[in-house]
DNA sequence: CCAGATTTGTTTGTATACATACTATACTGG
DNA sequence: CCAGTATAGTATGTATACAAACAAATCTGG
């Protein structure tokens, strides 16, 4: 006897289509950069110059992925880069003033996206949603 | 006063490195075929053949993803492709013999990943989660 | 000190994912 | 019936995302 399988009960699907609504609001609300983009604008103003792939490790992203984020980024002038004197290796890269702005200018907007994202939920719903989800992890 | 905006917070950051933990617990578990390839081959399991743009439809793919995921499913005879006498522009897809033995050999399998998705959570908290994440689609 | 292991970044190849533009075909209202 | 519209599929370009292979630099243990 087969189990049952019903593909819109699965929660790699669901956490697909959820993530879809989630990057059209997005681009959407912020359409200068991806949501990708976003969070290492994000983690640089958090965290400040790193070396790209340890900016990839902090975004979850691996080195290929990261290094195409990061010269898409800097072909717009949102970070820079450069070597790292300790550690000849490395590529430092840094949020230029550029992106330090935009990512002010946005991150309300950012907030107000992750809202949405959530608003078919309560505050109680949302509570749970966010704590159960991030144990998923 | 800026509000806080802690990446590791943000649900669309967290869908992503679940859905990133998904995936490699998926192709750890099924390596024949990717979660998308294997949404394809189980709506049409489900559904039997059908056009090539509502069948994308059916899986929340445009028609230019669902072409991909189809031409690659179809190199790999898995699914079969044949012109719709009825309208000449549709294409209808259907799944091969192995396309559907497959299906049937990696759908319990499949099932199984779903659960270490969600093993970190009890039954109860499943069950609210799942319930919740629906609502996000 | 130095051989082997590790780390950093790059490159290539494959697979989503979506926007846009285009062709061919089908439909619809007047 | 036919002009305008809609739909199906294709093609191109851009952006993740990851595996694998690689070179250069660094580190580590004996």
């Amino acid at each position: 006897m087969t189990a049952e399988y019903v593909l819109d009960d699965q929660i790699g699907y669901v956490l697909r289509r959820v993530t879809q609504r989630h990057l059209a609001l997005f681009s959407e609300a912020i359409p200068q950069v991806t949501t990708t983009q976003f969070a290492v604008l994000a983690r640089l103003a958090e965290q400040g110059p790193q070396s790209q792939n340890h900016l990839g490790r902090a975004v979850a992203m691996d080195a290929a992925t990261i290094k195409g984020v990061v010269d898409r980024l800097a072909r717009e002038s949102l970070v820079e880069t450069h070597d790292d004197p300790e550690d000849r290796r490395r590529l430092t890269v840094a949020l230029t003033c550029a992106g330090r702005a935009l990512f002010q200018e946005t991150v309300e907007t950012a907030l107000d996206v992750s809202k949405q994202t959530l608003s078919p939920l309560n505050p109680v719903e949302t509570a749970q949603f966010v704590a159960l989800l991030a144990r998923l992890t």
